[in-house]
DNA sequence: ATATGGTTTAACCATATGGTAAAAATGACA
DNA sequence: TGTCATTTTTACCATATGGTTAAACCATAT
């Protein structure tokens, strides 16, 4: 594989599981099996790994959102898919949640820009399904941004929660992945569906 | 002020802002207006200390949803009080939301078993009131420990994003925080409740 | 074979950090 | 005032970490 890629992957799982600050570049260098100078070499410094492992988790998300946004579909069918994407790629990619969730509660200290745009884009997108959606008097109408918190918020955290679970003997098994992403999907739905 | 007191409220508010991990013991020296050393004195390590905080963070949420609990209502009354508790406690207490949010992503690292069997009980009781709701017909089934980490995950996040939202222009204002509680209780009551 | 350009590596540095020991200060009490 | 226990502060240590440098390595072309 290309080393880059290497270093990235590895970086990427390392920022997911220790944050940061939490990650040391000896760790993602060993994980990524090349020397920490090369790292330096090739990419740069912590900050530019960083940013470019932010950057194409952004991406996999805003272009899998931009296909479904894009599909025509009545507002309530749109949002569902909006939130089966969420949790799909949440599940398929288990680093998203750490890096997401740890993003939103530093206050974003790390993201560039570039990312709060594309971020953007989506509440943009959202914001005009819901509109229409609450014209059509199908919706209950709710702040978009709450909305994404709320949604990409819910579906990380009850991943992330299954390591907390697993100290809690009485409830151990918590949901299993399967059934996790349609349980979200019906409270989100009849959260913001006026049936 | 007594000494710890003012240690422990120093650290509560450095661990907020900066996770363990990123929070330095100087800083919380500083803070709290006392030499380093006197930290390890009077209370000791960084772990006893960030124990300590957790511990008095569980203990806040626990006694105010104890409260709640054991008032006479009916279950989905019940619930919107847990909600309505859950988000009054994060308004009134700024640190809350980044600690419980960092604890759930890091999997309780630092968590004793002590607040674990805290946030059981809480669990325990809302499953009762769950499945009361449900057998009246009143409410939709829901994993009670989903249901929670939907509720506070969802109170603690839209908060946090306050700081996200004030780079995106087009949505600096966000929610206001007396608007938040209320958009949130509407949000989560829908998606238990039957109707 | 040898020179050359890109790539990797070992060794190192400056700095920061959690933690500690011993001195200094403080205060209660005889 | 002198003594003793408690508390605070200064100075310091061992370790870890992000980052850099110069040497070593390697493939390719001449």
């Amino acid at each position: 594989m290309d080393i880059n890629e290497r270093i990235l992957n590895a970086a990427t799982r390392v920022f997911a599981r220790s944050g940061y600050g939490g990650a040391r570049m000896a760790e993602i260098a060993s994980e990524a099996g090349v020397n920490k100078a090369t790292i330096y070499y090739h990419i740069g410094g912590k900050d530019d790994l960083y940013r470019e492992v932010l950057h194409r988790v952004i991406k996999k998300v805003a272009h899998n959102l931009d296909y479904v946004f894009s599909t025509p579909m009545k507002p309530l069918e749109k949002l569902q898919a909006y939130i089966e994407t969420i949790n799909r790629i949440m599940a398929e990619n288990p680093y998203v949640p750490p890096i997401v969730i740890r993003e939103i509660v530093t206050g974003g200290a790390h993201i560039p820009q570039m990312v709060i745009d594309e971020l953007l884009k989506v509440i943009g997108r959202l914001g005009e399904i819901i509109t229409e959606g609450v014209e059509r008097g199908e919706l209950h109408p709710v702040h978009p941004f709450l909305f994404h918190i709320m949604t990409a918020g819910s579906c990380a955290l009850s991943r992330l929660a299954g390591a907390l679970s697993s100290r809690m003997p009485q409830i151990k098994d918590f949901l299993p992945e399967e059934k996790l992403g349609d349980n979200l999907k019906e409270l989100l739905t009849r959260a913001i569906s006026r049936r």
